[in-house]
DNA sequence: GGTAGTTTTAAACGTATGTTTAAAACACAC
DNA sequence: GTGTGTTTTAAACATACGTTTAAAACTACC
């Protein structure tokens, strides 16, 4: 077995990362609870911000693969005959499949992809933002572009804005998930978890998707 | 003219907290672009967290006073047969008139507000949403149970979920304001605004809302 | 004009961070 | 078993941060 070093430094590093964001978390918590040397980190991953970005990769690639996977999966076998309704629920159902079935492999991916997000849409010159969509743009913008087919009714910079709008539902669900399930516990007693929250998403990011558009923009 | 370092001070840290967040700027920054002292913020705020406290306030207590007013003003001049969908436009359009109305005074001030947010949520134990409820939540509380007069075909757990949904398109927006706002330009041609964004949110947070529910959740 | 109270200043303090270093420990082919 | 390349280790480094201190400057009142 060949360096679990890097492998236990990833996984703490994913916990910490998700729980408490990246700035916030420190090499010295991750390689303590990674019961590594401090040093590991650098030696391995040459710097914080390159741990950050493997952490990241390490669930990025499968997550835009399996979504590229299962939109021409998709598409090459539509059933006929649904109105954009039904397939913009169909388009985010295989979304929050894709989703799920990474995040049911790196429990904290989701969390991470959130603040990443967010930390990338924060700074407006955007360098985060333009790593991003460089290196895992392709399949997201396939994504955005079968969306696109089925909220025909717009204009290209009013689909713009209201992709973003429908980001920001997942985006601050996700992100605020652990808050939000624990607050329905103890609130309503109901315990539920990550997968049903995505369930409950989609017909409202449909809705949302179809809101009317104000006038010319 | 009593202190105008007060005052410096508060804007300075005002335009370094909305686009730098809280943790990522330093007393120093903020003390060097408002021409003071760097022991002047522990002076007269105690602490960093004194002065995000003191930040937050000078926009908090007007927008809950201001959203109070509308709020009010607005049940007791209602017009009447509207339905649900006109009603929640209604509210949420009176929302985004408070908004409006303090981020004439202070530029910065919605921008900090989703930061506020976001990171109130992203802690699960939620100390500063505890505080934040405390101290402005009657306001929001009242808005609330307006809103949910015109959503009842929801348990109140499922409009637990939906409001926070709705508030995650808010909070997204407007701390992704300026790299939209800023893309936007870029891709499109189109120079626009905040008032602009949120008129163009409230019929699909409207939407949003009055998505079907999933079974019995 | 002197004095008490307030504000500002420069400097230092203590701590935490990411990173580097150089030696030690290890792994493995020959 | 020796030697080479890799990994781990403990220690130090350099920097940045929030905060504190004590003296200086300022303000306002008698």
């Amino acid at each position: 077995m060949t360096s679990s070093t890097i492998d236990r430094i990833l996984d703490a590093a994913e916990v910490e990362f998700a729980t408490h964001g990246f700035v916030e978390t420190s090499l010295r918590t991750i390689t303590t609870k990674a019961k590594v040397n401090l040093a590991a980190v650098n030696y391995h991953f040459g710097s914080k911000k390159g741990l950050i970005q493997a952490v990241t990769d390490r669930f990025l690639a499968p997550l835009t693969q399996n979504l590229q996977i299962q939109l021409t999966k998709y598409e090459s076998s539509r059933p006929n005959g649904l109105n954009d309704e039904q397939e913009l629920q169909h388009l985010l159902g295989l979304l929050a499949r894709s989703c799920q079935q990474v995040v049911q492999q790196n429990q904290h991916s989701l969390a991470i992809l959130a603040r990443l997000i967010n930390t990338a849409y924060s700074q407006s010159q955007g360098h985060l933002r333009k790593h991003l969509t460089q290196q895992y743009g392709a399949s997201f913008m396939y994504f955005m572009k079968l969306l696109r087919k089925h909220m025909p009714a717009m204009t290209n910079e009013q689909f713009f804005w209201r992709f973003h709008y429908l980001l920001g539902v997942l985006v601050f669900s996700i992100s605020s998930s652990d808050a939000l399930l624990a607050i329905c516990e103890r609130e309503y007693k109901s315990v539920r978890n990550l997968d049903q929250m995505m369930a409950d998403i989609i017909p409202v990011m449909a809705s949302a998707a179809q809101a009317p558009t104000i006038g010319e923009i």
